[in-house]
DNA sequence: TTATTTTTGACATAAATTGTCAACTAGTTT
DNA sequence: AAACTAGTTGACAATTTATGTCAAAAATAA
């Protein structure tokens, strides 16, 4: 189970770049990027788009799992944490079907 | 399928109480439990407790009920919404058994 | 050792959440 | 009509959380 920063850190290494000239492409201080790629801060929606581009990974792929680490982190302490994401995928599909006409 | 405020408004009408009684029970003001029942505002985890106890509800179903509502609503929007409660679960799973021990 | 890269932590800034208050609306009673 | 009651609204303040900046320390490489 990979967490975003390690797939920033993965992909950045793959293509020998160093913190400071991957923050730079992300108009970002070094200090940030180190703490993304060790869980330490999470990144911007924006910055992950960014990152998406820039080694050419699947946008909506990486949004998922910056989406997803972001919940799991949210519930991961509560006893009620698995129940807690099926009444919230009801939930979802309430409030989709709702927008799209029947309320 | 039901809000949190939804929940609330049903039960308060139902023990006949008026929104300054049951805000007095909850210290807090009148203005904030009207938008909390009308999904104005989320109550706090401390006020769902405080419900759960005035009401008598499952203390554990009302905090899905409120947590997967705040979940619901960060990725409602997303086109990627139910892909990314799928993938937060195997996340929480995967934290929930690092925590156990093997990392 | 010197130079380079990464990490750390203190602090600043900004954004989001929550709370306070007074005015307003709508309905009821006198 | 005037006064009273319940609920709603919106402007603003206070608090909390998220994000950014910077310099110095630690780690690594030359």
């Amino acid at each position: 189970m990979q967490t975003i920063g390690q797939i920033i850190r993965t992909n950045r290494e793959k293509q020998g770049l160093l913190l400071r000239q991957l923050a730079a492409q992300l108009d970002m201080d070094t200090a940030i990027l180190s703490k993304i790629e060790r869980s330490e801060r999470k990144p911007t929606r924006e910055q992950i788009f960014k990152l998406a581009d820039i080694f050419k990974l699947d946008k909506d792929e990486l949004l998922i799992q910056y989406l997803s680490e972001k919940i799991a982190y949210e519930i991961a302490d509560e006893e009620v944490a698995a129940r807690t994401l099926k009444v919230a995928e009801q939930k979802v599909r309430y409030l989709k079907s709702s927008k799209h006409g029947k309320v």
